[in-house]
DNA sequence: GCGACAG
DNA sequence: ATCTTGTCGC
């Protein structure tokens, strides 16, 4: 697996052009593994997220790393820069994924999985932010949206817990989730070695008392702050 | 062509 | 995503 300083350094990971980075996108895809992920090995947890100046005036990609049980932060980590990809749904990972490798790079400790505030399989590709991150480390990833983007959501019954498929055409590639009782659910999708339901089981351990895992919760509140402080 | 469209 | 505080309800 090359270094993460490697990817960032690979000119043909990072295109300019939505034509190119589609094409990258189906290159990648095939590479995309799903595997029961064992839960007890799980002690530390990625979280990642970006936050954006309006205007694109600049943003800050932000990482927490949670041990677990206790869902405390053992490390947290941000990046300021500027966007160097334009938004184009379904084109996430080029947008956010320079910044948070960037991010990544400084942990000391290696996270066993990484929780994306994104899709994974649940892209018209079969390649959003967390397949892309989690192909590109070779490592456990999955992704946490708070919407639908592709395919038809089954409604979950309102207690938490329950899950409803996620699926576009006859192919199930999500779940929605309760992770509040009576609020809405959120769309879970595998990145990378794991499948759905050590996903959806890990996103529960992850969410106790919020709708958002803490993980992604920690890291939209980091990069929020550090942007503030930054002035804007 | 039109609308919808992770953050 | 961003522009945005307090308030109501569980």
């Amino acid at each position: 697996m090359p270094a993460i300083d490697q990817h960032l350094a690979d000119p043909l990971l990072w295109p300019a052009d939505p034509e190119a980075a589609r094409a990258v996108q189906e290159r990648l895809a095939g590479r995309v593994r799903v595997a029961p992920l064992d839960l007890d090995s799980v002690s530390l947890v990625a979280g990642l997220d970006v936050t954006y100046a309006p205007g694109d005036a600049g943003l800050v990609a932000a990482v927490v790393l949670l041990e677990l049980p206790s869902l405390r932060v053992v490390e947290s980590h941000t990046v300021t820069a500027e966007p160097a990809f334009p938004y184009v749904p379904g084109l996430f990972a080029f947008r956010e994924l320079p910044p948070l490798l960037r991010a990544l790079r400084r942990l000391e400790a290696e996270p066993d999985v990484y929780v994306c505030d994104g899709y994974g399989l649940a892209h018209p590709r079969r390649f959003g932010l967390a397949c892309h991150l989690g192909v590109l480390l070779d490592r456990p990833a999955l992704g946490v949206a708070k919407s639908a983007f592709v395919g038809e959501a089954e409604p979950p019954a309102p207690a938490r817990g329950s899950a409803g498929d996620l699926r576009d055409g006859g192919e199930v590639i999500g779940r929605s989730l309760r992770t509040r009782d009576g609020v809405k659910p959120v769309y879970v999708s595998v990145g990378h070695r794991v499948d759905l339901d050590s996903a959806c089981e890990l996103v529960l351990r992850l969410s106790p008392r919020y709708r958002i895992p803490e993980p992604i919760r920690a890291a939209d509140q980091l990069s929020r702050a550090r942007l503030a402080a930054s002035g804007g």
